[in-house]
DNA sequence: TAGATTGTTAATCGATTAACAATC
DNA sequence: TAGATTGTTAATCGATTAACAATC
């Protein structure tokens, strides 16, 4: 089956489990087997959800899969879920704010590294351009749209404060960057074309709010 | 209707929306009226969403709601979804590890100030250990029960290094804590009377990247 | 072969949407 | 009253689970 072929349409749901699965797998030795069984033990699902999420692909990409009586290659399978998410290669990824929370991003983020590649740190205060933090030197966000020209650039992650937020997405994204992760509290807007995910740290407490409270 | 009655189920996801609308009704005057048609074109969801998503707690709290005709109140509408989420009081917050990530949510993290009001930071190094950040000193981590038994600490954000992560949390579950924010990207453990939320930007990437690659 | 576990189908469960009477 | 929009019911859609034949 050629890559270019249309997948069938994963839900989101099944991709935030794959991204848990594949995190699972790392546990494990390359050459082990794992049960759907033991895996849904170890994250709190079921094993019929486990065999239903990777069903939704079998069929689609011809790869070694489940053997019957045995379980699930650990390499096999993550190879296969590192496919279907687009992450067995290297992206690359600038952080667009290098005040405190880029900076924490960068230097103590844990991000995966050869996976996700920080490439670049951009900021609009003239003052913090020209430092240089882990080899990776601070440039200006007007240089966004050059160095875009010159590599590819696969996502951006917005560390900016929140009232310029938008004002350096714009430039990103008419940079041809196509994937935002916005870290900050401003509900940033972005073309149709480009994907954007939200982490909101106000959210997150409100919600966790809710369930300590439920809980009590 | 007492507090005190248990209040009926609502799913997770109508708990994250309760969130969106909080946040878009702050753009609104407390005095505006907002249809659920309105509010659902703002935030791409559908009218009928909305308006299920109010009614399922309609009816267990005596409080204003919509008008026909017109539509909700802002404010009314406000606090009454503050009201379900329980922040409609000062939640106190500790933030357990004062690295640069501790220190860029404490500095920079635009935390909702009276909701959440972060009281304490905390680590287990000792050369950070007495430094002070925003008139908050930092303490060892081994003073947490202390301080969490002389006032009530509602959550705590994990930000340590992923190392000693889960020994932090340990110390913060056995304080009496029952909320954790875990900005690590460990997998960590709590009792089963504990409720945990994770924020784990390296999923979120692989999350992203998927979208990406599905848009193209 | 016997035991284990997959891949898949059908049944169940829950969440979203459409539609509309109620009513401001 | 007429227009607008709620609150709710019923219909639809999608996601999860249970069950089991297939097969390693």
């Amino acid at each position: 089956m050629k890559t270019s072929e249309k997948k069938e349409k994963i839900s989101r749901k099944t991709i935030q489990r794959l991204t848990m699965y594949l995190k699972c797998l790392e546990k494990f030795s390359p050459d082990d087997y794992i049960s759907s069984e033991e895996m849904g033990v170890l994250l709190g699902v079921t094993a019929a959800q486990i065999r239903k999420d990777f069903s939704s692909f079998i069929t689609n990409i011809e790869t070694c899969i489940g053997i019957r009586g045995k379980g699930y290659n650990v390499k096999c399978l993550y190879e296969m879920i590192e496919n279907i998410l687009g992450i067995n290669k290297q992206n690359n990824v600038i952080i667009v704010g290098a005040g405190k929370l880029g900076n924490a991003i960068l230097l103590e983020g844990d991000i995966e590294k050869p996976r996700f590649n920080i490439v670049g740190i951009f900021d609009i205060t003239k003052s913090r351009i020209g430092k240089e933090y882990k080899g990776i030197k601070i440039s200006s966000v007007s240089d966004i749209p050059k160095i875009a020209s010159e590599q590819r650039i696969d996502m951006a992650i917005i560390t900016e404060n929140k009232s310029i937020a938008q004002q350096v997405t714009d430039i990103v994204t008419q940079s041809g960057i196509k994937a935002i992760l916005n870290m900050t509290s401003l509900e940033i807007k972005v073309p149709r074309d480009v994907v954007i995910e939200h982490i909101d740290l106000n959210r997150k407490l409100q919600e966790l709010n809710y369930w300590k409270e439920k809980a009590e």
